[in-house]
DNA sequence: ATCGAAGGATTGTTGAACAATCCGTAGATT
DNA sequence: AATCTACGGATTGTTCAACAATCCTTCGAT
């Protein structure tokens, strides 16, 4: 089932960089682990997924690597690789990475375009409440804080912060669940970026710091039931 | 040449976690990396290094995966795997990064013990000088700055920072040319240490902030020639 | 001198094999 | 009955050998 070898037919032909199988199966082991098809714990069987993705084992393993340095997936040695299941010290780890992050990054502000590409990601997040997509508010959010690191304009700090946002998707999958997740931040994320467009990039901060402690708690609550 | 097939004599006697074999791999390749034995742009053969190592190219080659996500090495496809190369705009993104993080640490402060650790830097960094070490003093300083990010108590930017302090040392064997590069900097080691002590977190954050503007401009003085 | 076609070398990927390790179960011991 | 031990199955860790795909160089043709 569901196998990756949806090589587009342009394939060779131009020099597009084709993705290697590692890397199309990490993608694809990605994609199931923001969609929630894969939970928190699971385990993951090499040979199974190997066979599922119709790739070598091999293969699976060097995708194993990947995702297990981005912290998608845990390795217990001679035991397998599991989904990371993430407890309440991750939560205020990793809240702790996007305070330091994202709050220099907004302290240092921004050219126009990357303000605008803030301003964006919000009207996204609008559009998504207003069609009531969870799925697309979730992902809204995660462009307004990319944005927001993006201000940085450093190719390292944008890569860690997608890391994070990736390991974030995780523990959403249960907070979720409440529908009205993500559509609570709407005004939060207006005023930052309001501020931000006011040419405060101070408030903007402080805004910024104010809704991360929230959020924290928020989610805090939500896995602690 | 070179074997890798140091198992402590106690393995599999106690539950100490023996490392893999393609973990002790990528150590090695970090050894030499840091070492300086492995210069910048150097490419690296998997047959070469399996049979050097005495080990299989797979492993190698989950090994070099292991590098990869660190950036210590570069993969181009179908080509191989390349010691990273920095150039300007690199080392001004490391410390990008260094700044974010570094000092967003620093002006949260830290525990007595916390701070007792950087003192201790401070101070294995004068003891290196005086025996006109700089390989120690190198380690010394690395240790500073990883102090100073672990008063943050997170092993996520824990790890981030011990990743960009092990990217510096590819460019640093270039600077390390001129003995005083680190003694120039015990100085504002210590005066950031006592200002930390002194319970003056904040201006202990600016005088970092200062040492690493000056530093980076510094390096890339380096670089450049 | 430019271009294109072999040739060799290295990577990417597969498949199979085997040792080492873990886990659950069934028996033996107390 | 509870604990310990030994056994067996399953999975991972690692090796090896093979082959296709790709790149780089060299050589020759234009």
């Amino acid at each position: 089932m569901a196998t990756i070898d949806s090589v587009p037919a342009s394939a060779g032909r131009l020099r597009v960089a084709v993705p290697s199988v590692a890397e199309r199966v990490a993608r694809e082991l990605r994609r199931q682990l923001a969609e929630g098809t894969l939970i928190p714990g699971a385990r993951l069987t090499e040979s199974t997924i190997a066979e599922d993705l119709g790739v070598s084992r091999n293969t699976v393993r060097e995708a194993f690597a990947e995702l297990a340095s981005e912290r998608l997936v845990v390795r217990h040695p001679n035991r397998g690789v599991f989904v990371a299941s993430l407890g309440a010290e991750d939560i205020h780890d990793v809240y702790t990475v996007r305070r330091f992050i994202e709050v220099s990054a907004m302290r240092g502000g921004g050219s126009p375009e990357d303000v605008a590409a803030v301003r964006a990601a919000v009207e996204e997040g609008k559009r998504a409440a207003a069609a009531g997509d969870d799925e697309a508010g979730g992902t809204a959010n995660q462009h307004f804080h990319g944005a927001i690191v993006a201000m940085a304009r450093s190719p390292r700090l944008n890569t860690i912060m997608a890391q994070v946002l990736a390991e974030m998707r995780l523990f959403f999958h249960k907070a979720t669940a409440d529908a009205l997740f993500y559509q609570r931040y709407l005004p939060d994320n207006e005023a930052i970026c309001e501020a931000l467009e006011a040419g405060e990039p101070d408030r903007a901060a402080d805004l910024l710091l104010a809704y991360l402690d929230r959020s924290e708690d928020n989610l805090a609550a939500v896995h602690g039931e």
